[in-house]
RNA sequence: UGGGGCAUGGUGCAACGGCAGCACACCAGCCUUUGGAGCUGUGGAUCUUGGUUCGAAUCCAGGUGCCCCAGCCA
């Protein structure tokens, strides 16, 4: 682990650091508790980052345990996809369980709670539970059920398992108080009736536990000592500690901290659910989403990810963060370990009209200036290139120092260029460009020592590559997509992608899915996995800051 | 009108009775063969009212605001 990531604490690891000190643990360990029913995104990397840190910082353990008590909704293809997110991100783990290991030893806890005069089976249906539960402010009533004798609820508990009931007709409650102001107290669910595989234990089990129930339990059974987690779960604690105490068995300690929210995006597994079902997004990797594999695809790295998260901190504040510390911090890892290259996105021809027709040159580009054990390489240089057309205008606009009419600007490892005129179309557009070049100026640098104020990247058209450019923007228009009665989907941001050819160097004719590159002044970008050796495909992961659009915006 | 939690620059996080600091963002400048990176600098915050104290962001009391809870979801 990184120095990095250690060095800042925060209540959670002050806590942790208590517990040990004043002896009530005497080691650590903590649990990741997906549910494998959807893709990890950015907001788990939060919790998966604090317990797997605090867990290695105290040389403790990390199990990785997938809370699969809903047979409803789980998959086992969601494990998979999660145990290859988490191995990504880099985060390791002791060992991987299940909930439903453990669905014996629960059951016997539960018994043993009947026995104990302390659960019971209740007969009333879904609707009057909810009707009797009461409301914020009144209490709930007693079910008629409530004081059944031990022996009738061993043996309908016994029957709701083996499957003698129909679903939603029985449920095994906790025996707590009815009035409690903390309305989880009031009687809770411990098991409900799901005629439904599991996609584990099979046709084995006709009941399956809440939350509540299992959770806790589990994180006892594994001898978890600080089960971590958000702040929803605060008032769930006294339900936590009552069942812990009721069965006398080991007793971690709840910590709970508020989740991670980003601004421009959507985090709730529904929402994001709804974004693919609805086909928005080309999927749940679509690299505009915020899951692991989609920040993957768009070519993010976990190095990045994490020191986001540790910038982000940890507290019990409800909290948004910036996107754009995420960007800063995606851009900061890229810039050291990024090769440069040229690519042009939007091309104009530039036609230098004093170069040689036929000849071509090799001209040295450094790969990457932050590290100079990238080394170099050749680009090769001829008489017609394409630049950017952001790089020129016919009639600049002030404080504008690219190439324009009379202008003269350093093409990047190569000359300087000087416009002379321009070839338009019908329209009046400019479709060509004509300049002179200073053959003294040879790599870039002036013999007479006269500067220019631009450097614009290019490629020679002969040589050039076509490429695929994919360049992505924020999902959703406004900063809490949420808000409004509107609905998220209201403030999609049409302009999210925006697919466009463009030509490239040739060291990126042929890039392997995953490479990743700096396109020197315009961002960083990664190879798309459906990249091809016909047609590269390049996605944009994070623009470079651009001052001059800051420029550009002030005048107006 | 119940219970639980949280309030510090634009955003996020520190300061644990003793000069309110860091990062991102913002602004200005330097530098530059990326208008990138880097470097330097500026501005800007303790929800409110009282109390305790030599001294309060921190402790106490009241107020205000925001978030969560009435699934047989997690």
């Amino acid at each position: 682990m990184s120095d990095e990531e250690t060095k800042n604490s925060d209540f959670i690891r002050e806590a942790v650091a208590e517990d040990l000190k004043s002896g009530r643990f005497n080691y650590v360990r903590t649990r990741l508790p997906p549910e494998p029913n959807g893709y990890l995104h950015i907001g788990h990397v939060k919790a998966w980052m604090i317990d797997y840190l605090i867990a290695k910082e105290n040389n403790g353990e990390l199990i990785l345990r997938f809370d699969d008590t809903n047979p409803a909704k789980e998959e086992t293809e969601f494990v998979e996809a999660i145990e290859d997110d988490t191995r990504w991100l880099g985060v390791e783990w002791a060992k991987v369980t299940f909930a439903s290991d453990y669905f014996d030893e629960l059951y016997a806890w539960a018994q043993k709670l009947i026995l104990a005069g302390k659960a019971y089976v209740d007969d009333q249906t879904p609707e009057e539970v909810s009707a009797n539960r009461g409301t914020l402010t009144t209490p709930g009533k007693n079910s008629p059920f409530r004081d059944r004798d031990v022996e009738e609820n061993m043996d309908l508990l016994e029957r709701m398992k083996n499957g003698e009931f129909p679903d939603g007709s029985r449920i095994l409650r906790a025996k707590i108080d009815m009035a409690h102001p903390n309305i989880n107290m009031r009687d809770p669910a411990m098991y409900r009736i799901v005629h439904k595989p599991h996609h584990r234990t099979g046709e084995q089990w006709k009941i399956y536990p809440m939350y509540d129930w299992s959770h806790g339990q589990n994180d006892s059974m594994e001898g978890i000592t600080h089960s971590l987690c958000s702040l929803e779960y605060e008032d769930h604690r006294p339900l936590y500690e009552w069942f812990l105490e009721q069965l006398g068995v080991f007793k971690p300690r709840q910590i709970e901290f508020a989740r991670l929210n980003i601004n421009y995006t959507v985090m709730s597994k529904r929402k994001l659910r709804r974004l693919v079902e609805e086909k928005l997004v080309s999927g749940w990797d679509d690299p505009r989403m915020p899951t692991l594999r989609a920040m993957r695809r768009r070519g993010y790295t976990p190095e990045a990810i994490r020191d986001f998260i540790d910038r982000v901190g940890v507290a019990k504040n409800y909290s948004v963060n910036d996107v754009a510390l995420l960007e800063s911090c995606v851009r900061e890892d890229l810039n050291k370990r990024a090769l440069r290259r040229m690519a042009v996105l939007k091309p104009l021809k530039v036609i230098i009209d004093n170069y040689p027709d036929a000849k071509t040159e090799e001209m040295d580009a450094v790969n990457n200036p932050e590290d100079p054990s990238a080394g170099t390489r050749k680009i090769p240089f001829s008489k017609v290139i394409y630049i950017e057309q952001d790089d020129f205008r016919e009639v600049p606009p002030p404080k504008y120092y690219r190439l324009f009419p009379g202008n003269e600007v350093r093409l990047r490892y190569a000359y300087f260029i000087k416009c002379t005129h321009v070839v338009k179309d019908d329209k009046g557009e400019v479709i060509e460009v004509h300049a002179t070049y200073d053959p003294a100026t040879r790599g870039g640098d002036s013999a007479d020592g006269r500067k220019v104020k631009s450097t614009i990247h290019w490629v020679s058209a002969e040589h050039a590559k076509e490429a695929e450019i994919r360049m992505y923007d924020r999902l959703f228009t406004k900063e809490d997509p949420e808000e409004g009665d509107e609905g998220f989907l209201a403030c999609l941001n049409p302009d999210s992608l925006v697919i466009s050819t463009g030509y490239v160097e040739p060291a990126l004719s042929a890039p392997k899915a995953g490479d990743r590159f700096q396109f020197e002044r315009q961002g960083y970008f990664c190879a798309d996995i459906e990249t091809s050796p016909e047609k590269p495909v390049f996605n944009l992961t994070v623009n470079l800051k651009d001052a001059w659009s800051k420029i550009e915006k002030k005048a107006k």
